[in-house]
DNA sequence: ATTTATACTGTATATATATTCAGTAAAATT
DNA sequence: AATTTTACTGAATATATATACAGTATAAAT
């Protein structure tokens, strides 16, 4: 699905959240009030922006008439928790899955594939504590600064991810524990994904 | 809740069937059409009806304006995020309302009642960060380490909790930062919750 | 370099829609 | 027996609402 402008989120937004308070659809001048628009023009814009891309539909000529598509609205789902263990990969199969936690909606900016269970205070000046449930979106494309999923063969850890030409580095947040240095190339090395998110559960 | 007619829990599933199929509310013209009435009086009567015996709510002047109640349709909740800011109370008063995030479900052990925005650093050592999002319980029955809303006038602050005898101490997770200590019977002091899980958008 | 998309204000209007009023009639309640 | 509730038809209307049209301006794509 094609991406949205902030914008264009900032509108879906307000229709989720005014289903979600009153049941129904905000009209035009409803979208206008909720984010100061003073043109019903300019909500009208986005929502064929909207339903170009894909996120609802509109019935043409009836009130109020916008349906959030399947992939908008949000279905309650579960969320897979994964133990991060020494020896072991987080992948989504069967024996790593620790249990599963209800969720739904949009508790963080982005999406997310799972939850990671932090073992370890290798994370700790960046407020990840043992045990904390670290949302990740499992992705590839990473940024310098960005908390990531780093896989060295058999070897799962979180860190701060920096590359530099054919260099990375994989930085702890905890002076106890030190940098690690990898060859982009390197046989057995991967980015798993990057953390998006956390809960922790005391 | 009374009891419905017949004909008024046909109209009541034709709304629901209506919401489920097009994602908004019904006309009174779309009530006549679908259940074969000739007069848009006839579905206002029955909507009236059933807003009076409470399985519904009009909004009087919106097109569309019918909203299921909680017990007609289950519905998921949501939950206030309030600021923490260094002068004023963490109360679920609206001016103090930052947003509403969207929750169902039990991501924590224990259920809570807002989420309060964490401004500073006091509480680093506990994991703890700036803007992350603490899930407040509200009590006043708090326990030796636990992590509490405290107010001291109109001073709220995020701390671990140590009660000894008639003394209170409350303990930041910074050595930047120091201990409070406070009597019992302080003019002005008050535990609005205590924190029972945390949420961290990055 | 040109076109398209984004992001609006501001005005206007046909029509979609809620809602009231006037009836009729049967069933249920008091 | 009298009143209220249920269950409609049919007509009328104020207004809520979608939507088109005319602009302005900037950013992104081709």
């Amino acid at each position: 699905m094609k991406e949205l402008t902030i914008q264009q989120k900032k509108v879906l937004q307000c229709i989720k959240f005014y289903i979600k308070k009153t049941g129904f659809p905000p009209t035009r001048a409803d979208i206008c009030r909720e984010l100061g628009f003073k043109s019903p023009n300019a909500a009208e814009s986005h929502l064929r922006a909207l339903e170009k891309k894909g996120y609802i539909t509109i019935e043409n000529g009836a009130s109020r008439g916008i349906n959030l598509t399947e992939n908008t609205a949000e279905k309650s789902q579960t969320i897979p928790v994964i133990g991060l263990v020494a020896a072991g990969s987080p992948t989504l199969a069967d024996e790593n899955i620790e249990k599963h936690i209800p969720y739904q909606g949009s508790l963080f900016l982005s999406d997310f594939d799972y939850f990671l269970r932090v073992k370890g205070l290798s994370m700790k000046d960046a407020g990840i504590m043992e045990d904390d449930l670290v949302a990740i979106k499992k992705t590839s494309e990473v940024r310098n600064g960005d908390i990531v999923v780093a896989r060295i063969d058999d070897e799962v850890t979180l860190k701060y991810f920096q590359s530099s030409g054919n260099q990375i580095k994989l930085i702890p947040a905890n002076d106890d524990f030190d940098e690690i240095y990898i060859n982009k190339e390197t046989e057995g090395f991967f980015i798993e994904g990057k953390s998006v998110g956390l809960i922790r559960e005391n």
